[in-house]
DNA sequence: AAATTATGTCAATGTTGTTGACATATTTCA
DNA sequence: TGAAATATGTCAACAACATTGACATAATTT
């Protein structure tokens, strides 16, 4: 039997005709699952040779994003507390793929920006998920990257706010 | 500034007009890390009443979907190592939410079956995951759904064999 | 001057993953 | 039948990444 060669039916009629109960999708469900763990696994890798992990990544990738962000900001757009991040930032620090400026207006924040090697890291995750991305969405009409944006940002807590990040000043 | 509301070019035209250089599409990136946490986010503060994690969600979630299947079977799927499961495991059936019977056929195995509360458990997280997914794709047309599990399943490593899980003797 | 803010740091703890080694029961094979 | 292979369990040690709570420092705001 093949785990994932299996189709369900995704409605069930019940005996009162006004209800209709929705049966899970264990196949989205479970694509969901198998596909984020493969998508994050192959950068996993290559964070290995330099000895960091995934919250080395996520921290790589977003100030990539918005270079010169704070580390509040930062801390917002991951959800983790103050003290996970500051054990993979001095890691980014110490070995050069991040520098921390003090900000010109306000000179309590640290600003993050990535180094040349940080740039480097961070592309070259970007590349790796980017191509990923690209050979999933190339064979489908170009109409559907646009369903899938959809659906994916449907699956976010609509209660989440889509934290700031300042501009560099 | 807003870090979802951005849009970006996914293609750069180059110097060279045979070369084309997709950039890599943040966005999906971006929107898959979100909707992942968040895909699991919800099922995890479940999981907490009981003092259990996301692993342990894991192991119910696939006893759930193939009953009686061994152990091999479930390392295979879950890509985990045997002692990283043990633990787990160790907690789900002392807590009887998942019982092993020896398999009839070859009595080393152990064949993972659900409880009633233990089916109970998988069965409110399976439906915390299915709302959410309907939810998602209730205001997409009906070939929506196609379009979205052809993208996850194209995320996925090919070489990966979707794993065999026995059938239930 | 006092309160607040941004950040850093310390210590303790928990979950989930890893490796390697070894034990037991059972089945298969020569 | 006896040896080898298999399925599982268990032990010890370790690492990555998350948590909380408390406290320190520097800079800004009131």
């Amino acid at each position: 039997m093949d785990i994932m060669a299996q189709s369900f039916p995704r409605k069930l009629a019940l005996a009162e005709p006004l209800a209709t109960i929705e049966e899970p999708d264990f196949e989205l469900i479970e694509l969901l699952f198998f596909a984020y763990r493969d998508f994050v696994g192959e950068p996993d890798r290559l964070l290995e040779k330099h000895g960091f992990g995934r919250a080395h990544h996520r921290v790589l990738h977003f100030v990539n994003r918005h270079e010169g962000l704070t580390v509040a900001e930062l801390l917002e757009i991951l959800e983790i507390t103050k003290q996970s991040l500051a054990r993979v930032l001095k890691d980014l620090v110490s070995g050069e793929f991040i520098e921390q400026r003090a900000g010109t207006e306000d000179r309590r924040q640290r600003r993050l920006h990535l180094t040349p090697r940080g740039k480097a890291l961070a592309e070259a995750l970007l590349g790796m998920q980017g191509r990923r991305i690209a050979r999933a969405i190339e064979k489908a009409d170009p109409a559907s990257r646009a369903v899938i944006a959809r659906f994916l940002s449907e699956l976010i807590d609509p209660e989440r706010p889509k934290p700031a990040v300042s501009e560099t000043p």
